[in-house]
DNA sequence: GTCTATAGTTTGATAGAC
DNA sequence: GTCTATCAAACTATAGAC
């Protein structure tokens, strides 16, 4: 025996499989979007016919509601991995960055996560928890830092952002004019909010 | 005679058609979603069949395409018909604000308008100029308020206030949580352009 | 777990009679 | 201009053999 039990073998190999799906299925939104991402498509870049596919998921939306859940994991992986500056503009700025790199990095991802485009779907609540912790890790990043928001300075925030974000895809996709903008958006904000200036 | 020669007549009923096709394809779109809109339905509304729609419009892009004209036509008439006052500040407050509840008032229009959601439509020169025009109109009400504002200064502008849009939208649909941040988001617009500020 | 076969819809669009 | 009839294609999902 090799340090494996014969169930954790099939949970592996179930797990490959999931992956290779969730896998071929963004390759498959990333081409022609996540809206006409269809099961055929997906299970013909695995290899397999479609029908195989429910052997995974239960249907096609469940592969969207993990493509949802694994994506906002995604955004917290990056973000606990950001290092933050002490100063508080600093940090923002670097939050800010973090986040806005990572929206405007895939657009069927940002799609999925920040816009309801596809009829009839809702994530689940399991695939819903990593957005909650997501916000409320942002909101403490920031508490750390002395910056004091309430509700309403967090939502004047996140208008800020995503605004941006949502402008670079509409209007400059794969450009930077609104990307070059993040820095001073971030500074008019922090100004807004009554966080000091720093001369550095 | 009635003063109207016979080919008005047919043009005047052709209009008339048009006009409840596009009716009825607004009313699906605002029930099932613009993505969900089907032929038949609209069909269906103007009580006609499916494929009589091909008398009046070459495709179902055309039917989009003519819906995204109107739209941004619609915007054009509103904003010329806002009465700005003199002050810079509170003129921009009202620009905004009546941007904003057009914006947040018709899902299937503002996703029509503003979010690339209908897979492989582009709307035609034709429907895109309307939009063109409410962009440089709104600068130009800017410029004739004393604004002084650069492009990078318009692209920030647009994206606070797509920001709040589309937050709303996403997370209050309904509601008023990013509405009722719309002066405060002006004002923090302002001061970084270096608007003066007013004490009334 | 994957396959074949297929059910059961729904879709946009065309042909041709009236 | 509207109709009936229909095409050709696409889709999600299920049943049952292997």
């Amino acid at each position: 025996m090799l340090g494996k039990t014969t169930s954790t073998w099939i949970t592996d190999r179930r797990a490959t499989a999931r992956r290779k799906i969730l896998d071929a299925a963004w390759t498959v939104a990333r081409e022609q979007g996540v809206a006409a991402l269809t099961l055929r498509e997906v299970a013909d870049r695995v290899g397999i016919r479609a029908p195989s596919l429910y052997s995974h998921f239960d249907s096609k939306h469940a592969i969207y509601d993990a493509m949802f859940g694994e994506s906002w994991q995604e955004l917290l992986d990056v973000n606990r991995a950001a290092e933050l500056p002490k100063s508080p503009r600093a940090a923002l700025r670097v939050m800010a960055r973090t986040y806005f790199d990572f929206a405007t990095a895939d657009l069927a991802r940002h799609q999925l996560m920040d816009v309801r485009t596809i009829p009839g779907f809702m994530p689940s609540a399991q695939s819903y928890a990593p957005a909650i912790t997501a916000l409320d890790e942002g909101i403490q990043q920031m508490a750390a830092r002395g910056i004091r928001a309430d509700a309403a300075d967090i939502d004047l925030y996140t208008a800020v952002i995503a605004g941006l974000v949502n402008q670079q895809w509409a209007n400059d996709p794969g450009g930077s004019r609104w990307g070059r903008l993040l820095e001073r958006a971030i500074d008019m904000y922090a100004d807004n909010i009554g966080l000091p200036r720093e001369d550095s």
